[in-house]
DNA sequence: CTGAAAGCGCTTACAG
DNA sequence: CTGAAAGCGCTTACAG
């Protein structure tokens, strides 16, 4: 590789002057014949400047530390590193991914990789809504998809409440009173919690009574999503919408339609959660849900941390979720 | 940042001897009471070493460059970055993460971070099993999910042509004797015609006659594979089973048999491809599918790398595709 | 068994 | 407008 004393012999000035050039700091300070004569020779040479060197030198490295908490098991993730990577580019940093592996030993690993590599920023990045324990040696740091335990951390996530609120009101909107709630049992998932409250909040906005029997919890997976779907289906005085936790939940509630020879959206209203689109548009017909906003929260939280302008007092900002409206949701059947 | 000057000084010894110690290269070189007081003291001053200054002294980073084409736009991503990640964190070794963003100009400025930040080895990462053009000046390279437009570049890709013989051979081992392939019509997309390909070998070993009329191209969408499953499954002639290019034109040929009223497996049964778990297993009944082998790829890439021990002469591997079962199989009805 | 010293490739404060 | 020199924090070949 070529070194910036290659480039100035070649160009004939000192490596001072050669750097100066490179990195664009000659305005005012070199003549503007030695400047062109510096960027021809590095062109020539396919200079390509050592960042190691300069971030030794400068103690700046320009460069993001993601640290996930097995944040890759997860079909959100996407979205997220997509927009870290983005975003980081378009500001011209660099990406260092790790993971916490899921335990201590590996987050301390985890960490220490952090510090020794020197990245001036860290996005602790959570898989879904949570707590996370943010490592005190850690500075610069935020969280995405989440809150620290520390309270100098800023953290980033949707807005949970105001969300199912939204999507309720929707249904609402469309003129159904009996709206049910499936969703599911996740020790520690606060959003569970979070979007139940917001859906009740949406029905006695509008006056109407928050039925407990039209609450139903389902184990987390397609069999539990299939029994809770089964058990509100099948009541007799069955709702005519269904505001199910999650998109995976919403696929469920189809499948049991499907068997009780429910027509969507003509006799059961659906609206889902999370917008995976896997998911909801493959679902016939497509699924009309509340779309995590998790590229922005990401894309928000690198310009903050790059800019250093994040809010100051530390606090957890809770991002805007839109509905996304396809075409599962209608007027309920005339009665 | 607690230096290795300080750590030496607190343990009374040269940063020589420190640097021995620290790096695990003391043996026999430092007396064992010596290398205790360097630990303690390192331990107790919090001293994590600096990887740029190490990385320049040794022009060795340890560092795995991921150059992504466009990869975390698709859900396949996931599966790849994590085996990079989970298999270099074993190794010892970093992660940076860059994308092509898919124009020539991004690719350079990607090419010229990754040669800027020294990595020692790059994973060259393909949104689906394709060509790709891998920079001259990249060393140490190699093509995850594809393979070079360079002779010198080991690329590893899914046996296509393996996976869809076996796939169909099992349609045909159930006895069926009229199978479809639904597949879709995506320019550039080289898996299209290897998985056709392999869909016709098993036909053909098995003695049975492939009938252009059973393969049917649909849209690269939900409503292309409606489209594409509704032209097979009404013919007066209904192939017994589908085999299909991929999990997303699964889910529209089980659209189309519920609105015809076909139950699944019993009357009709349907292979995908990919295993994209939040399609397959949110089906009724969950998908018998084809599994990428995306996560043993960049496994083994990552340790080929890492260790040097690629083949050689460089060539293109094909990874087995393994065939999962889940009940969307059966034998054909009786006529 | 241990230490002094050079050097990795840059940038910057300073001198001219 | 330009250059000589120090120094970022390590590691290693060499001397003792």
């Amino acid at each position: 590789m070529t070194t910036l004393v290659e480039v100035a012999a070649a160009a004939g000035v000192s490596t001072a002057t050669a750097s100066l050039v490179l990195s664009g700091k000659d305005k005012g300070r070199v003549s503007r014949k030695t400047a062109e004569r510096v960027r021809a020779a590095a062109d020539s040479m396919a200079y390509v400047r050592d960042a190691l060197a300069g971030g030794m030198r400068n103690r700046r490295t320009r460069t993001i530390g993601v640290l996930g908490e097995r944040v890759l098991s997860t079909p959100y993730a996407v979205a997220m590193i997509d927009a870290v990577l983005t975003t980081s580019r378009q500001l011209g940093w660099s990406v260092l991914l790790t993971d916490s592996g899921g335990d201590e030993e590996q987050t301390r690993r985890a960490v220490r990789e952090l510090q020794s590599r020197r990245v001036d920023a860290i996005v602790h990045a959570a898989m879904y809504h949570q707590e996370v324990h943010v490592a005190p040696e850690l500075e610069t740091v935020a969280v995405l998809n989440g809150f620290a335990d520390r309270e100098d951390v800023v953290g980033v996530v949707p807005d949970e409440v105001a969300a199912a609120r939204e999507a309720t009101a929707h249904l609402i909107g469309l003129g159904h009173r009996r709206i049910a709630h499936v969703t599911a049992v996740s020790p520690g998932v606060i959003a569970v919690g979070l979007r139940r409250t917001g859906y009740e909040q949406a029905l006695t906005e509008a006056g109407l009574e928050a039925d407990d029997g039209l609450v139903v919890y389902g184990e987390d997976d397609p069999a539990g999503a299939d029994a809770a779907a089964r058990t509100v289906l099948e009541r007799p005085d069955r709702p005519t919408a269904v505001f199910c936790f999650k998109d995976a939940i919403a696929a469920g509630v189809y499948r049991q339609a499907a068997r009780l020879g429910l027509r969507i959206p003509e006799d059961l209203s659906v609206v889902g959660f999370d917008d995976l689109a896997l998911i909801s548009t493959n679902l016939e017909p497509p699924l009309t849900t509340m779309r995590l906003p998790h590229y922005a929260m990401a894309d928000w939280l690198v310009r903050g941390l790059v800019a250093g302008d994040l809010p100051d007092p530390p606090r957890t900002v809770r991002f805007h979720c839109r509905l996304v409206g396809r075409g599962s949701t209608a007027p309920p059947p005339a009665p």
